[in-house]
DNA sequence: ATAATGACTGGGG
DNA sequence: ACCCCAGCCATTA
């Protein structure tokens, strides 16, 4: 059990995107207080469990392009999502200046606050 | 405790 | 636009 762990704290926050936006890695490690650790946010999506029905889709690199490559979570299926929720791809891109979400801190903090429902169960 | 591992990022060529 | 590189850092596949 784990509920203030990194990991944690990334699907905690990933949970709360709002469907038809997306964040990079480096933001949701730069709202859990941690900017460089973008790498380590996509370790945490990789390997998160798939009972928490966390929407791993909505995390894209800073350029706005989709960085999987898992086979679980495959680019296509990630693209498949994300148009579904009314995303409009350029090529391999989307306009992150539209996309992006933009949280006020009052809500990140709200987020963190409320803490865990997702602790690891291993 | 140390080493390896990435769904990254920004900069440079 | 593309490819490559070095720095990055929480976790342990």
């Amino acid at each position: 059990m784990n509920s203030t762990g990194f990991f944690n704290s990334v699907w905690l926050l990933v949970a709360h995107i709002p469907a038809g936006r997306v964040a990079s890695y480096g933001q949701i490690a730069a709202l859990l207080g941690h900017p460089r650790a973008a790498r380590t946010v996509g370790w945490a999506l990789h390997s998160t469990p798939d009972h928490l029905d966390i929407p791993w889709h909505r995390v894209i690199n800073s350029q706005g392009r989709i960085s999987t490559d898992c086979g679980e979570h495959s680019p296509g299926l990630q693209r498949y999502l994300l148009e579904q929720e009314g995303l409009q791809f350029d090529g391999d891109y989307v306009d992150m200046d539209r996309y992006q979400w933009q949280p006020d801190m009052a809500t990140i903090e709200a987020i963190l606050a409320k803490g865990h429902p997702l602790a690891r169960t291993d």
